[in-house]
DNA sequence: CAAATGACCGAATTATTAATATGGTCATTT
DNA sequence: AAATGACCATATTAATAATTCGGTCATTTG
C-alpha cells in the first residue's frame, strides 16, 4: 500500500498542530511522526509556515462542505442557520486544532495563529452573509446590512459557545436553537 | 484649603492605572503624584490591592448612579437598554481605566485585573438582568430567562463596541440603537 | 540519477545568573 | 500622633550562556 507523502505531512502536522499549537510544533517532529525524513518535509512545502496553511486549507474545505450539506441555496432558514453553526462548534470540539490555535493567539499572539484564525472567521462570516442575503431576496429575512446580521450571529453564537460555557452550565443543542430564535428571528419585544 | 488624603490618594492611583494599568503602576509613583509620602498611602489602605479595589468601587459608583438615571424602575424600553450600555461605552471612552485593565487581563492575566474585570463585568449584567426581568412582568418582553437575555444584549454590545470596530467603521449611536432594534427587539423573520 | 536523509549552521528561543525595582515595614523626623 | 523615606526580602527585569529550531545541503539510498 503506497501511502500519499504530502497527505501524510499533512495528517501529521495537524495532529502535532492541535495538540502543541503552531509555535510549539517542530518540523523535526512532524517528520518522525510522518515517517520522513526532516529535509523531506522540504520537497512538499517550502516551510513551516506553508505547511500551516495547506493544514489550514483542509480544515476549510471540511467547513465548506459542511455548510454545503446544511444551507439551502434557496436561502436559509433558522435552522439550517443553527445546523450550520452548530456544525463548527462540533468540529471545533472533535479536531482540538481551533481551540488549541485560539489559545495559542490568546497567550502568545503568534502571528502565524492570528492570521489562521481570522481566515476561518472571515471564511464563516462571508458565508452567513451570503446565506442571510439569500434568504432577504426570497422574503424571509427582514435585514437593512446582511454584514450586520451575519456578524451579529456569529457572535452572539460564539459567546454562548465559548464565554456562556466558562461560567455556566453549556447549553443543549436545543437550548441554543431556542436562544437564536427568541432573541434574534422573533425578536422579545411585545408590541 | 484641605483636601481629603484618602481621596487625593484614589484619584491619583486610578490616573495611574488608567496609563499603565494596575501591574505598571507603582506605589510610590501614586504616593508621588498624589503628593504624600509612601507610607501614608498605607495609613489609608491596607496594600496596594485595598486601593485599587477601593478605585474600582468609585468606578461602580459612577456606574450605579448611570443606570439609576437612564433605567426606569418601571421596566426598560429598548431606548433606555441602549442608552445605559451607550453610557457604559462613554464613560469607557473617557476615563481609559477600563481599557488599560482589560488590556491588561489580555497580555499579562494580571490576577487583580481579571478579578476587576469579572466584577464591572457582573455588575452590568445583573442590573441588565434585574431591568429585563421588570421588563418582562410589566408585559413589554416576552422573556424566557433573564440572565440569557441579559447575557445576549451585553454581549452583541460588546462585539459592536469592540470586535466590530477593529475591523470596521465604528457605528454611530443611531446605528447601534438601529442594530438592537432590528436584531433583538423585533428579529429577523418575516412571519 | 533522483529522492531521501540527517548533520550542519546561523538565528531564535530558552535557561541561568546578575542586577534592579517593588510592596510593605519601621526608625526617624516633623 | 502622623508623615516620611530608608530599608529589606522578594519579585521582576536585564544580561549572558546554553540549547533548540527552521532551513540548507553534502551524503546516502534506492
Amino acid at each position: 500500500m503506497i501511502t500519499n507523502k504530502r497527505q501524510s505531512i499533512k495528517e501529521a502536522a495537524k495532529h502535532a498542530f492541535s495538540l502543541f499549537g503552531y509555535k510549539g510544533s517542530t518540523v523535526a517532529h512532524v517528520a518522525k511522526v510522518a515517517h520522513v525524513g526532516k529535509g523531506t518535509i522540504y520537497t512538499e512545502f517550502k516551510n513551516k509556515e506553508e505547511l500551516f496553511e495547506a493544514v489550514m486549507d483542509d480544515l476549510l474545505a471540511d467547513f465548506k462542505d459542511l455548510f454545503d450539506s446544511v444551507l439551502q441555496h434557496d436561502g436559509p432558514t433558522l435552522h439550517t442557520l443553527h445546523k450550520a453553526l452548530y456544525g463548527v462548534m462540533q468540529y471545533r470540539k472533535e479536531h482540538k486544532l481551533l481551540a488549541q490555535l485560539t489559545e495559542e493567539v490568546n497567550i502568545y499572539g503568534t502571528h502565524e495563529a492570528v492570521q489562521a484564525i481570522a481566515r476561518v472567521e472571515q471564511f464563516i462570516l462571508s458565508t452567513l452573509e451570503q446565506a442571510v442575503e439569500r434568504g432577504a431576496e426570497k422574503g424571509r429575512l427582514r435585514i437593512a446590512d446582511a454584514k450586520i446580521t451575519a456578524f451579529t450571529i456569529y457572535k452572539l453564537y460564539m459567546a454562548f459557545i465559548v464565554d456562556w460555557e466558562q461560567k455556566e452550565t453549556p447549553l443543549t443543542e436545543q437550548e441554543l436553537y431556542d436562544v437564536f430564535r427568541n432573541h434574534i428571528f422573533d425578536g422579545i419585544a411585545i408590541q
